[in-house]
DNA sequence: AAAATACATATTGTCTACAGCAAACATTTG
DNA sequence: CAAATGTTTGCTGTAGACAATATGTATTTT
């Protein structure tokens, strides 16, 4: 019946995972059930189940009576995120180097060739997708079904605001991947020794470099203004 | 229509909460979704809708064309536990004594009344279940959407775990009962305070307390074996 | 003219009936 | 008698139709 053996169900599943990274579904959106069972192919039940599940990974809000909201990112969102990345990130980085299989470390060196090649051939869009993998593909090799409904719901804002923040003009974000990709072998390495420690530290290492590119677009640089003009001047001329 | 304003999906929703966290329904046993749907007196898609989303807060495993089951607790699941558990208790506690508000504060006095009257009159299941909810309304006083998931995680767990090491033979469990019940007055005096780390190293404490609970029946004192009989001695005899 | 109420419309929530899959049992054949 | 295969039964998965609720608009009344 599918061409594809992954059913439509499954289908719809993870393509509105992938639309809400990549922001193609904006945070906040409400969606109306009955397009989207018609654009998926299935009826609305099974569609409700869907999002019923999304909604408790994190990427829907449901409200009674009025639908499905896709998860909305406000101020207190991105503070919440920045106090609580770190402890979870390290966590499990550490205890992914404690018990990662080698079939799962197999699969994580794919995930980061693929990656190398996205950050020179791909859009933003799919190196943020590859991104999330990789540090999902090591929360499952920390084997703890407690930690992983924390690094899930990290991983899912991580990538969004990854995605909100990304400037194609700013040509030193390309170095900063580089650095990303370099940190990425670096766990490979760490975990396959299964250097505990190493793996911590680096995953602390690894958030500061993601913590200070978003941070230099929420605080940018203030332009020199000529002479003592006030700054905002021009916004509230513009505005009244 | 509904003799509570809580319609009967909600109901539904909160039974089966309760049913697994007293352990009326039993790790890893199967549901029918049919039995389900006619026990509440709701149609099995909104009963699908239910499970779905139970799965998505961990208290279901959902198996393709086999149906529900009841998260299942291996030996690997109690390890990992106890490894995660002071981390996520020390951050919650931590940030409910930093963002706490009047009201909650108010809520968790209450929640705590009623867990010093459940000591003495309650049952084993309703002490578990208000315990749980002391700790949930901590984990709303944080007010961290990225910590609530895991947190959520490991209070149904602890719960359950409470519930199988129950016994209801042994004396100084009332008196370690009383010791945690203090605690709990002295986590409202932290965190009305605003005593972030007092909180945190409360949270760790308390953790200890249950923890040597639990490794008490995991690894019982020896029964002294009269003379020199080798341990397992009568057990090898009777197997064979 | 403004506000409130009633109605119409659109969307969510639910139910019943059917389709599909899996496991268990019975039957047949080597 | 054992093993393999076919059949049956009971469950999960899905669809389409219906009921309920909320919102927006139009009308009426003050």
């Amino acid at each position: 019946m599918d061409a594809d053996n992954r059913s439509r169900k499954t289908i719809c599943l993870e393509d509105l995972r992938r639309k809400i990274l990549t922001l193609e579904l904006e945070p906040g959106v409400y969606l109306d059930e009955t397009e989207l069972s018609e654009a998926y192919g299935i009826s609305r039940p099974p569609l409700r189940e869907v999002l019923r599940q999304l909604a408790g990974e994190g990427y829907f809000v449901l409200h009674e009576n009025r639908g499905a909201q896709v998860a909305p990112m406000t101020h207190k969102t991105l503070r919440n995120f920045f106090v609580v990345a770190p402890m979870i990130y390290a966590a499990s980085s550490r205890l992914a180097a404690e018990h990662a299989t080698p079939a799962q470390v197999a699969r994580l060196k794919e995930c980061q060739w693929t990656f190398r090649q996205a950050i020179r051939t791909g859009d933003a869009a799919e190196r943020a997708l590859i991104n999330e993998r990789f540090h999902s593909i090591i929360g499952e090799m920390a084997d703890n079904e407690y930690l992983m409904p924390s690094l899930r719901r990290l991983l899912i804002d991580h990538t969004r605001i990854g995605m909100t923040f990304y400037n194609p003009r700013k040509p030193e974000l390309a170095r900063q991947r580089e650095l990303a990709a370099d940190q990425h072998d670096q766990f490979i390495a760490l975990i396959e020794a299964g250097d505990a420690d190493g793996a911590a530290a680096l995953a602390v290492a690894h958030w500061e470099l993601s913590r200070a590119q978003i941070e230099s677009f929420v605080s940018p640089q203030a332009i020199s203004y000529p002479l003592g003009r006030e700054p905002g001047a021009e916004e509230r001329r513009g505005a009244s």
